[in-house]
DNA sequence: AGCACCACCTGTGGGC
DNA sequence: TGCCCACAGGTGGTGC
């Protein structure tokens, strides 16, 4: 489901919501949802933890306590609800219920079961154990010269599979990136190495405009995205590629196609997004 | 190195 | 109209 900008408007929702406030016993529906550590030592742990601030890297949702961290990620179907009271709602995809000392809770749903919650002593183990596979954020952690240096070092991967290694650049996902492409004129399986100086920088300035965009409008909702009060998300009514196949590309016109890329449905503008000759 | 494919899950919508 | 399977916002592992 979610992607940076989802992640980022749910961290936003969640901060003045639960900053300072205290986590008493967890409730386990579904004790795999817990990657690290084992059930028993999750709830012991984090009952009677402070929040202490709410972060984010990529998709990933940090959560810093008084001692440790709680790291979220929603993949797919992922969803976090906040709840002033406690509750005992007919959630058949509830997966974990968090409640707080002063009676209020925040709940982990996920239809899809693949979201994960992590629970790490120190930075040292975050980074061992959860973000160990993860780069730099993309809003946060790398400005325009690192991008260029970054992407300088993967001349052989088509721009679709770059933007989606998060490893390269962490918190895009397949609607983020094939909006940021089209938005550049950029073929999804064109060859970074292809790219001149300026359309690297323009592809740079893009993703943060169009990352910026998301969190402004409030994420994307297509299927199961609401953020932490329940809302929808209104940037899908602004995708220019995104699950548009068959439809007119509002640039100029050309009738949008969708192919696969990096193993994921891709929507492009033919007319809009040439490759120039740069298969591969 | 890069890519194609599978696995993990459940729901649903497009196509026949 | 009804049924079925391809596909869905993500990631990690395999093998070529």
């Amino acid at each position: 489901m979610p992607e940076l900008p989802e992640v980022e408007v749910i961290r936003c929702a969640l901060e003045p919501l639960i900053m300072g406030k205290t986590f008493v016993s967890p409730v386990l529906y579904m004790s795999s949802t817990i990657e690290y550590p084992g059930p028993e030592e999750f709830c012991a742990f984090l009952s009677g933890r402070r929040v202490e601030r709410i972060g984010r890297k990529g998709k990933y949702l940090l959560i810093d306590l008084d001692r440790g961290f709680l790291a979220i990620h929603l993949r797919m179907t992922g969803n976090l609800i906040y709840c002033e009271r406690e509750q005992t709602h007919e959630d058949r995809f509830l997966r974990i219920g968090l409640p707080f000392s002063d009676g209020s809770a925040l709940y982990f749903s996920d239809m899809r079961r693949f979201g994960r919650i992590w629970l790490v002593e120190s930075e040292e183990e975050l980074a061992l154990r959860v973000l160990k596979n993860v780069g730099p954020d993309i809003l946060d952690e790398v400005d325009r010269d690192k991008f260029c240096r970054l992407l300088a070092k993967r001349n052989s991967t088509r721009l679709k599979t770059l933007l989606l290694d998060q490893k390269f650049i962490a918190g895009m996902g397949n609607i983020y990136t094939d909006e940021c492409l089209h938005r550049c004129g950029l073929h999804p399986l064109r060859q970074a190495g292809t790219l001149e100086r300026a359309e690297v920088e323009k592809l740079y300035a893009v993703i943060r405009e169009v990352l910026a965009e998301g969190i402004e409008f409030g994420g994307t909702s297509i299927r199961n995205y609401r953020n932490a009060a329940g809302a929808l998300g209104d940037f899908q009514s602004r995708l220019a590629v995104y699950g548009r196949r068959g439809e007119h590309c509002r640039c100029c016109g050309a009738v949008i196609e969708k192919i696969n890329a990096a193993g994921r449905g891709t929507y492009y503008c033919p007319r809009c997004q040439k490759i120039s000759g740069h298969v591969s």
